[in-house]
DNA sequence: GCGGACTGCTTACCT
DNA sequence: ACAGGTAAGCAGTCCGCG
């Protein structure tokens, strides 16, 4: 089988008119590109960049809108990877004679560490495995010291071109040419308007910025693949890299609303009760063989194909299957690695990945979905979750088979289509912002992407990348003790919560906090402990750092410009009713992708895993969040301002008159330089003596739960329901005299609770606590929590029990206190545990309206209902 | 040998 | 592999108790 279908732009299609890009959009409105191009393949969006170690060139990927192809394009500028030394030529004689070394050159780079131009020696070879990536032999491995040497060399590409993966580019007699997207006049006037007062090379920044942003994104023309395997053992999860069991089923569905099932036919499975939806094509394949080829082919024909954990099962358990089935190398569309698994046609998204970076999970999608398994993600997003089966796989009949398998690629991809094709959307924008292909930032962490956008500045301005070993040693040291043993610095302030209800309370918070810290104060890895003398008294509060008066640093510039573009441009915009509901959405996609970088830009110079890890950065920044969350309590409380609470960047005020707020936030402006503003405001907030553990009432009756155990997703349903039912009661509390009636409500819904538990009138779904598993069983080793010990019981019972999934159990009175859900029976549930579980979490929200637990029930009657729990 | 005080481990949360 | 700070429950240990 042929993988590849053609590398060349269409002949014929030579353009004479404008294409009309953006179109695809789904979103009315979205401005077209206007642009002229006379070339053979019309603008392409750049989705892919790899290294094609056959033909030893950098190749890209370009998918084309309107063909709805992808187009391969082969770099012919003779580009070569290399790395950088400071030793001369003559003193790299060994170097020279090594097999994959091209030659040497001379450049001069800005260090920024020093603040010195250096001159270096560049040593290009002809592969990138010549430079490193091999065991033993490497040229990096020859020089004491090597710079830039482990960036991977399509990476390092890219950076040296500057090429915006995600972007329209033409291809015109061989040459890649970006296509130039100008947004539209009036925006560029409002923008030029909003930052006239930053000074040139800033606005650069943010110009920069908002061509790639605003940009429009093409429709994906895409598959979702799932596969389902043959088990003898029901509860075992068949290796993907044994491939041993027959595929007996592939689901396929994509982008326009095509579905096919194929199927193996197998001896002695029955085509069964029931139906199948009308539009599902259903194949039979008499063997394993032609059903993969039929696969392969699916998979060598779209553009992006998705899946979900397809790098470690699906595509990974095809590829060593078709290997087993004597299928060639030629034949397999698949180009496995350690930890991905690619296409020779198109883009593999494994969602799974996606769905599993913590920065997508909390700030891209607030946290909807906690359990991060393709039923979790798609009932949390899409509200469909997979089919639900009685018998395992390998028992079913064809058409619970069918049903069973579809569903899985219809939410895969749906995963990706909801809310307009707003996954799509994110992964381009995550594309543009960190420069790297879709593949990877699928695949990498917060970390890689702001590393990859920070790198591809270095390369642009012509700076040395510092050596990770180097920056350590120089900038390794933190000043301040954490608060939590074993942490490197000191972080945030949390001002303890002022005990009880408190009416009309505003909370003013710092808009981007560490973002603002960062431009504002000029923090970054070389601006930080910078080595001019004449610094030494530009001190950071609290800490025994200094940064830079005379040089603007380079994640100052970068973040800061990001987050004015955040703040000032796109959060703005993604809520102006005057604008079509199309482009606002548009706007938020865009407003949450910058809010996923900066939230974590100021983490990652205090992670060891971070390229540019920088203690002192984070440090410097989290101690100046300190100083101004504390300057601006004072402020308040001489404005005559009643603090009750704060967090971070964040402070909670009592009843305050307009003035007074006004007041706080012009001193915050002028003082501070910092944009204070009110976020929201609550009719009333009940606090507890409890910091990070509170909740809030709108005036509108909506009510925000902050901490609270009720609210966890370990807690049982039952423990939740209560817990839920005092919160509807409090939230209708209007005024403070209305609160007596909300206690005696509060007091039956006790009653009732403890009425109910001592009849075990519970089912046992509603008992049980959920509890994620975070390494394997036989790491526990200091100590056995009581969700290992129920997990030990599964493994005994044969269930498999892998990293994440989150364990059921049931408090029960046996030795070991527990049992996981699938094994326990009413009779033996520890109703005390319960009892004692239920009070404290309530305890949380009683203490804070004055209520006692053990009085609402009356005291007796606890008393006797532990004494007789006790009994049986 | 038993139990309360304590520490440390673990999970889930907040910003 | 973004950070540190907080709450809570439980496991395990120490120490006093004639």
């Amino acid at each position: 089988m042929k993988s590849l279908e053609s590398f060349l732009p269409p002949e014929e299609d030579d353009s004479k008119k404008s294409p009309q890009y953006g179109k695809n959009t789904g979103t009315e409105e979205v401005h077209d590109l206007d642009i002229e191009v006379t070339t053979k393949l019309p603008a392409s969006y750049l989705i892919s960049v790899t290294y094609d170690g056959k033909r030893s060139a950098v190749s890209l990927k370009l998918y084309e809108p309107k063909s709805r192809k992808i187009y391969s394009w082969y770099d012919e500028t003779k580009h070569l990877p290399y790395c950088l030394t400071d030793l001369p030529v003559t003193e790299l004689k060994s170097v020279e004679s090594h097999q994959g070394f091209d030659h040497f050159e001379t450049v001069e780079k800005y260090d920024a560490l020093t603040d010195r131009e250096v001159e270096l020696t560049k040593i290009l070879a002809k592969d990138p495995l010549a430079i490193g990536g091999r065991p033993s032999g490497s040229i990096r491995d020859m020089i004491p010291k090597a710079w830039e040497a482990n960036i991977r060399y399509y990476e390092s590409y890219i950076y040296d071109r500057e090429i915006s993966t995600g972007m329209p580019y033409a291809v015109s007699r061989g040459h890649l040419i970006p296509v130039d997207y100008q947004p539209p006049e009036e925006d560029r006037k409002n923008l030029d308007d909003i930052f006239k007062d930053e000074n040139p090379e800033f606005k650069a920044y943010v110009d920069r910025w908002f061509k790639l942003l605003e940009c429009p994104v093409p429709e994906f023309r895409r598959l979702a693949l799932d596969i389902e395997v043959y088990s003898p053992i029901a509860t075992r999860i068949p290796d993907p890299r044994e491939a041993d069991q027959k595929i007996i089923a592939v689901s396929l569905a994509d982008s326009d609303g095509n579905k096919r099932v194929l199927v193996l036919k197998r001896p002695d499975v029955h085509e069964g009760e029931g139906t199948v939806p009308k539009e599902v094509k259903i194949e039979f394949f008499e063997s394993e063989e032609s059903m993969m080829s039929e696969v392969f082919r699916a998979l060598s024909e779209y553009p992006i194909v998705l899946t979900f954990n397809g790098d470690d099962f699906d595509l990974s358990y095809l590829y060593h299957r078709a290997e087993r089935l004597k299928f060639t190398r030629e034949q397999i569309p698949i180009e496995l690695s350690k930890t991905s698994a690619l296409l020779s046609y198109g883009a593999h998204i494994d969602l799974y990945k996606f769905f599993f970076n913590r920065s997508i999970q909390i700030y891209a999608f607030g946290q909807r979905y906690t359990e991060v398994t393709l039923n979790g993600v798609a009932e949390s997003l899409i509200g469909v979750g997979k089919v639900e089966l009685e018998h395992p796989v390998s028992e079913l009949s064809y058409t619970e088979l069918v049903n069973y398998a579809l569903r899985d690629a219809e939410i895969t991809l749906q995963l990706t289509e909801f809310d307009d094709d707003l996954v799509m959307k994110l992964i381009i924008v995550l594309a543009r912002i960190s420069q790297l292909p879709i593949e990877d930032v699928t695949r990498q962490g917060v970390s890689g992407w702001i590393r990859s956008l920070m790198f591809a500045e270095h390369r642009r301005l012509n700076w040395l990348i510092p050596r990770p070993e180097e920056l350590l040693e120089l900038k390794g040291v933190t000043s301040t003790t954490s608060i939590i043993e074993g942490k490197k610095y000191r972080g945030a302030i949390v001002v303890e919560p002022k005990l009880g209800i408190h009416f009309d309370v505003s909370v003013l918070d710092f808009a981007s906090l560490y973002p603002s810290i960062i431009k504002r104060w000029n923090l970054s890895y070389e601006t930080v402990l910078c080595p001019h003398p004449e610094c030494k008294d530009n001190k950071i509060p609290e800490t025994t750092h200094w940064v830079c008066k005379k040089r603007t640093g380079i994640s100052s510039k970068l973040i800061g410009s990001l987050k004015d573009l955040r703040v000032k441009w796109y959060k703005p915009r993604s809520k102006d009713k005057k604008l079509t509901a199309a482009k606002r959405s548009w706007y938020n996609v865009i407003q949450q992708s910058l809010k996923v970088i900066l939230n974590a830009s100021y983490g990652v110079f205090g992670s060891e895993a971070f390229s540019l890890y920088c203690p002192p950065v984070a440090e410097s920044t989290a101690a100046v969040g300190r100083y101004a969350i504390t300057e601006a309590i004072k402020e308040a409380t001489s404005l005559g301002i009643n603090v009750v609470y704060g967090d971070t960047d964040s402070i909670f005020i009592k009843s305050p008159t307009q003035e007074q707020i006004n007041k706080l936030l012009e001193w915050s402006n002028s003082t501070l330089g910092m944009e204070l503003d009110v976020d929201k405001v609550y009719r009333y907030v009940a606090f507890s003596l409890r910091k990070k553990n509170y909740l809030g009432v709108y005036p509108d009756g909506r009510v925000d739960i902050k901490g609270l155990t009720g609210k966890k997703r370990h807690v049982p349903e039952f423990i939740k329901e209560a817990f839920l039912q005092v919160i509807q009661i409090l939230s209708e509390v209007i005024s403070p005299d209305e609160f007596e009636r909300a206690r005696n409500k509060i007091r039956g819904i006790a009653h009732q609770c403890y009425e109910r538990l001592s009849k075990r009138d519970f089912s046992l779904a509603e008992l049980a606590f959920s509890i994620m598993i975070s390494k394997p069983i036989d790491r526990y080793e200091k100590t056995t929590p009581q969700h290992v010990k129920a997990a030990k019981l599964l493994v005994d019972a044969g269930y498999e029990v892998k990293p994440g999934d989150v364990i059921t159990l049931i408090k029960v009175k046996n030795s070991l206190g527990v049992k996981p859900v699938q094994l326990a029976s009413i009779e033996e549930v520890d109703t005390k545990k319960y009892m004692a579980y239920m009070r404290s979490t309530l305890e949380q929200v009683l203490d804070a309206i004055g209520l006692d637990f053990d009085e609402i029930l009356g005291s007796t009657r606890l008393e006797s209902f532990l004494w007789n729990s006790d009994q049986n």
